[in-house]
RNA sequence: GCCGGCGUAGCUCAGCUGGUAGAGCAACUGUCUUGUAAACAGUAGGUCGCGGGUUCGAAUCCCGCCGCCGGCUCCA
């Protein structure tokens, strides 16, 4: 994502350390096109149009030919052209020209329109043998990039405008510092991130695995993994129960007809299982969402008198998604999602109540989860005529969602334009303990599906009116919110979402078995997940297997523990607990759970 | 779907320019019976992703497919 010169302190330095590179990587291939080369965040990158793929070798010449340029001290030179001589000074640069004409129609270099078109000013920089153009800032010469202090990290495939008709041009991704130390600090975040890894940790831990035999982007969740989707699941069950939700059942398969009318067809079908086709009659697909299927359980309960409204209906079903292969990513981003979603249906003037509840509710989950620091993103009708045409509606949505965002004092920012066609949504983006951030919950009002489907109800005066219907999940699906969990605790889940909670281990084999067996029966009992390690592995071997499974609590049991028929306690933190009696242990044990601590 | 990289025992990885595979951990067996992060010894384990091709000979070279990784696009 691009960063703003006024915002980012990095900017000069990554826009320069950009150019520098381009300048690099030109005098490499001379006949080379460049196309658009920013700073973003933690780095900078610069799309270039080759005639070979460029290698990790290609990389380190790159850099070698980088700190040359660097150590030339070369200052950055700005000036203003008129378009004819832009034109000229960059005609054997295709992307360059295409740029300069976007410009001139008020266009940025992503081609997007800007918010005046007036008074474009095309300038250039330049460096030693290299001239972009460009609208800087820079730094004053390219010795102030520190020649130990960036670093080229990969080569990336990238469609010239991000659009997939246009031609796919190498992209070099980059980062620079201030200093080395700053660097050094930068890689080794991303060393923490890979060693948090859900995809790593999820092996590491036995939680789920991916088979050719069942498909790409099906994950398969052992005991242990599938013990973590029910209690996360049971957990959001409650708070919805809690709150006045109710849960149904739709089932996996849907004829494709309903499809039809609620207009999926014609909009998601690229991203639908193609269909079973029983006979022309009755063709059916997976079902890649709930609501239509909500709304026809609405129609089939019978008339809805205005009194039973709000009608909230939940569900946790898997759904199916045809995402395209090269954008699978480990339970991120998968084919069978399982999402915790819900439909609210409405009347017009519930919208922001029902809107402060499911803001309540989404609130006190992410809070449990310990993600505290998320923002919310308002995204609203823009200027252009893909959204649905009434404006009342519009206007009484948007107006609703700010009231209740305002009530509950949540700060969000407004996105104009990035609505959904059907009406203006919220999202809620949490950042992680490493500070990435992940849209996880989402509430969306919906004008059109309801009118689509038909659906009713009788208002106060005896007419049929339209409800409305707000879309919403909490996590976002199960299997996405646990890879980021995973992430979150690094594999170090909190106690009550902990697949085994305590582990017994006897010190001697021989000696405590029957009795740590006894205390695993007693603590199973009380509900506890527990396992009890009666292999021959010395004491220390056991802890540090516990350890590296990153099991809540260990119980070290040897002579003393069973003569007085306690439990040595040691948690995963490295504390040592001491002895303590086994129904202690539970009591503290359940406390902790309870508290979801 | 597109660009690039990768695919060797359950896991992590070695195997130079072609001569039919190797380590550590895990597993199994035995010895040891242990006090807060790895006892010692031995055994077994691989169609080198799959399918073609080149070659006297392919894990190694070529082609196709599948999957994974990094991006792009997409993401109701």
């Amino acid at each position: 994502m691009p960063v703003k010169p006024d915002t980012d302190p990095y900017y000069r330095l990554r826009h320069s350390a950009a150019h520098v590179m381009a300048q690099a990587v030109l005098e490499i291939f001379p006949e080379g096109k460049i196309a658009i080369g920013p700073p973003i965040e933690d780095g900078f990158y610069y799309d270039f149009d080759l005639p070979r793929p460029l290698t990790p070798d290609d990389l380190k010449e790159i850099e070698q030919r980088m700190r040359r340029i660097i150590a030339g001290r070369h200052p950055f030179v700005h000036r203003v052209v008129d378009p004819d001589e832009a034109r000229s000074l960059f005609r054997d640069q295709p992307y360059k020209l295409e740029l300069i004409e976007g410009l001139l129609h008020g266009q940025d270099e992503y081609g997007e329109q800007g918010e005046s078109g007036a008074g474009t000013v095309i300038s250039t920089y330049r460096h030693d043998t290299f001239e972009d153009l460009c609208r800087g800032p820079h730094l004053e010469h390219t010795g102030q990039i520190p020649p130990d202090a960036f670093k080229l990290m990969s080569v990336a495939g990238a469609y010239w405008r991000g659009d997939s008709n246009r031609p796919m041009l190498q992209r070099i991704y980059g980062t620079a510092w201030n200093s080395k130390e700053e660097l050094d600090a930068y890689l080794h975040r991303l060393e923490e991130a890979k060693r948090r890894d859900h995809r790593r940790i999820g092996k590491e831990l036995g939680l789920f695995y991916f088979s050719d035999d069942i498909g790409p982007g099906l994950p398969l969740f052992t005991p242990k993994g599938e013990m973590l989707r029910h209690l996360m699941e049971s957990y959001v069950r409650e708070v919805q129960t809690r709150y006045g939700y109710q849960h149904v059942w739709t089932g996996h398969i849907v004829r494709e007809t309903l499809y039809k009318k609620s207009g999926h067809y014609e909009a998601y079908r690229e991203n639908m299982f193609p269909p079973m086709v029983e006979d022309e009659d009755h063709v059916y697909r997976l079902k890649p969402m709930n609501c239509p299927s909500h709304m026809t359980l609405y129609k089939e309960m019978g008339i809805h008198s205005y009194r039973d409204l709000p009608l909230r209906f939940a569900e946790f079903a898997t759904l199916y998604r045809y995402e395209d292969r090269g954008t699978l990513t480990g339970l991120t981003r998968v084919r069978a999602l399982t999402q915790d979603d819900c439909h609210i249906f409405c009347r017009p003037d519930q919208i922001e109540e029902e809107f402060g509840l499911a803001l309540r509710l989404i609130r006190e989950v992410l809070e449990t989860y310990r993600f505290t620091d998320y923002r919310v993103r308002l995204s609203l009708r823009g200027a252009g005529g893909k959204y649905i045409a009434d404006d009342e509606a519009w206007d009484l949505a948007e107006n609703a969602l700010r009231a209740a965002l305002d009530h509950y004092g949540v700060e969000y920012e407004e996105a104009p334009g990035e609505a959904a066609i059907y009406g203006p949504k919220a999202d809620f983006l949490a950042r992680d303990v490493l500070g990435r951030e992940w849209q996880l919950s989402t509430i969306q009002v919906d004008f059109i599906q309801p009118r689509r489907l038909g659906l009713e109800y009788i208002a106060e005066d005896g007419q049929p009116r339209t409800p409305v219907v707000l879309h919403r999940a909490v996590t976002g699906s199960t299997e996405r919110f646990l890879g980021v969990l995973i992430e979150h605790y690094a594999g170090a889940f909190p106690l009550w979402l902990a697949p085994v909670q305590a582990i017994v281990i006897p010190i001697s084999d021989e000696r405590h078995s029957a009795y740590a067996t006894e205390v695993g029966r007693q603590l199973t009992a009380a509900g506890l997940r527990v396992e009890v390690n009666l292999s021959k592995d010395r004491m220390q071997a056991k802890i540090r297997q516990a350890q590296l499974q990153k099991i809540p609590y260990m119980l070290i049991i040897g002579d003393r523990e069973q003569h007085t028929g306690a439990v040595a306690v040691r948690t995963r933190s490295g504390e040592d607990l001491g002895a303590m009696p086994v129904a202690a242990f539970i009591e503290r044990a359940r406390a902790e759970i309870k508290a979801k601590a």
